[in-house]
DNA sequence: ACGTTAGTTCTATAATTTTGGAACAATAAA
DNA sequence: TTTATTGTTCCAAAATTATAGAACTAACGT
């Protein structure tokens, strides 16, 4: 389930990012434009339910666009949404020098 | 203590600003220019001791300087220091509608 | 010196999140 | 139809975070 574009969330949005392993997700899919679970190369990180619950996090932010193509989700960025949300929050983080 | 510039982290500081008591706090310290934890009307709301607890949380993020001036403690935002290491971000929260 | 103001720290509890194992779908491929 | 592949869901344990009462500290005014 995705939330709708009017229901957006800014600390859940941030909650979502605030996370390094999302946040890293998050850039990757952005960079690769849409990917897999497996294919973010999470598995070799962690056990997949710890990946899927991510992953879930992010979709249920409203960060995320999940759809299941055969056996796989792609993953997209709901730039759109979140820059209709949110003007320029993405951008800066996206941009954002990694810290962690 | 505060965070030197050069040690923000940015998941630190998102997740500092995804609790919307906190995100409602920096709103009011920039609009208002520099308050003390009582003026900011969180007293009215809860204890001290939480009031405190979310202050340190957004000071040892980075977000806010406290000086004590006098008996009260002046909270400022950091802005420069949050503009210099994530460009862009801090507008756009503090742009962003209030959604929570 | 005394009380007041403003806030911190200590402590404990409640709530939320994260992690991961195991069993379970659904699709694809042999 | 059997067997992988890709991921979800269920469950429980571990870790983190939030909340708040009570005692404490520091500065100020009287």
């Amino acid at each position: 389930m995705h939330p709708d574009v009017n229901s957006l969330s800014l600390p859940r949005v941030l909650h979502a990012l605030s996370d390094p392993v999302r946040l890293k997700v998050v850039k990757q899919i952005w960079r690769t434009g849409g990917q897999t679970c497996t294919a973010l190369n999470l598995l070799n990180d962690m056990p997949k339910s710890t990946a899927s619950h991510h992953f879930r996090v992010l979709r249920e932010s409203g960060i995320i666009n999940m759809s299941p193509q055969g056996t796989h989700m792609i993953n997209t960025i709901r730039k759109d949404d979140l820059d209709h949300c949110f003007p320029g929050l993405l951008d800066a983080i996206l941009n954002a020098p990694d810290t962690e």
